[in-house]
DNA sequence: ATAGTGATTTGATAAATATCTAATCATTCT
DNA sequence: AGAATGATTAGATATTTATCAAATCACTAT
C-alpha cells in the first residue's frame, strides 16, 4: 500500500468523499461524476488522478470512457492500520529519558537543576548511577561524588533522599 | 459519532498522527508530547483540543497535568465506514428509486425493460428527464431521444403512453 | 497569599491545495 | 482526414490551516 499519510490526506475531502461514494455505488466515468454532483470535469479528473495513484481508485479504458472504480481492499482494513506509524517501535519513555539528559548533561556535568519534578528525577537517577549498590557511604563520600557532576551537592543529596533513590541512618548513605 | 469528514480530516495531519501515536503507546500529557516532538506545546495543545471535540480522544486533570488518552474505538472501526455517506439513507421510496435506476442503467443505457411495472415506470420516469417540459415532438424526434437509452424505442414509447407519461394526438407528442 | 508550572488562547504568518476557465490531448466515428 | 467528445493539463485564485511567540488561565505546593 502506499504511503499512510498520502491516503489519509485524500480522504479529508469532501468532494473526494462524494467522488468515492459514486464509485460505491457503480464504477463510473468523469463527464458522469462530474455532472451528479456538479462539479467541473476538470476538478473530478483532479481527484481521481490523486487517488489513482494512491491506489484507492484504479481506471481502465473502454470505448470512448475511462471507467473509475474502487480499490475496495484499502478500505475494509481497519482504520486503527492507517493511523500506526510503524516506524515508532521506539520506546517513547526512553526517548524522552534520553532527550532530558543529553539537555541537562554537558561534557559529564550537570548544568542545571531541573525545576520540573519529573526531569528532576531523571537527572537524580542518572547521577545515582555512580554509587555502587550495596555500598555504605560517608556523607563526606556522598558530597565528593555528587560534586563531580555539579557544584551545590547539598540541594542534590537532599533531593535524592526525598525522591528515595537514596537512604540515610546515623550518617550513613547508601543507593536503593 | 461526530461527523465523519471532520474525523477524516483531523487525521490527515502527520503532527496529529504522530501525536495519537504517542498515546498509542501510553496516556500522556502536552508538555510531554511536546518534548518528545520537538514542537511547541501550544502546538500540541492546539491538535489535542481539536481531536476532543471530535471525540478521537479523552483528556482527565491528575494532579499537575491534563493527561490525554486515545478514544480506541474510533480507530477499530473499518476504514469504509468513515467514508461511506449517510445521507445516503434518505427514504425507502427513494432508496427504491435509486437503486432501481442504478440497477437497469449502466454507463447511461438501460440494459433491459423491467417487467415488474413499478420498476418499469420508474425507468419510464427517468428516460422521460430527457424530454422539454411543453415541447412538442415529432414520432421520429421522440424514437431518436429514447433511442440513446435502448435499442426497442416502439415499446418503451408506447409504454410511456400507457402509463401517462407521455402524451399523443395527430402524430404530435409532448411530455406530461 | 504567592510563586511555580503546565494548559490554553490569541494574533500573525506561511504553506498547502481545491476549484475554475481555457487550452490541449486522445480516442472514436464518419 | 477531420469532426466530435471525453480526459487531462496549465495557470490563476481564494480558502484553509499548521505553526509559533507571547500573553493569559488554572491548578498546586510552599
Amino acid at each position: 500500500m502506499k504511503e499512510k499519510l498520502e491516503i489519509l490526506k485524500l480522504l479529508a475531502d469532501k468532494t473526494r468523499l462524494d467522488i468515492l461514494n459514486a464509485l460505491m455505488k457503480e464504477d463510473s466515468y468523469i463527464e458522469k461524476i462530474a455532472c451528479d454532483l456538479s462539479i467541473t470535469p476538470a476538478t473530478i479528473c483532479y481527484h481521481l488522478k490523486k487517488m489513482e495513484s494512491a491506489g484507492m481508485v484504479k481506471c481502465s479504458r473502454s470505448q470512448f470512457y475511462m471507467i473509475y472504480s474502487l480499490n475496495k481492499e484499502i478500505f475494509d482494513k481497519p482504520l486503527i492500520e492507517l493511523v500506526k506509524n510503524d516506524a515508532l517501535l521506539e520506546n517513547s519513555e526512553d526517548r524522552y529519558r534520553k532527550d532530558v539528559i543529553s539537555n541537562f548533561f554537558k561534557l559529564g556535568k550537570l548544568i542545571s537543576i531541573p525545576t520540573q519534578r519529573k526531569k528532576r528525577e531523571i537527572v537524580l537517577a542518572e547521577i545515582s548511577k555512580s554509587f555502587e549498590k550495596g555500598k555504605i557511604y560517608l556523607e563526606k563520600e556522598v558530597d565528593e561524588i555528587i560534586h563531580r557532576f555539579h557544584e551545590d551537592h547539598c540541594t542534590i543529596r537532599r533531593e535524592m533522599i526525598a525522591c528515595g533513590l537514596v537512604k540515610r541512618e546515623n550518617g550513613k548513605y547508601w543507593i536503593i
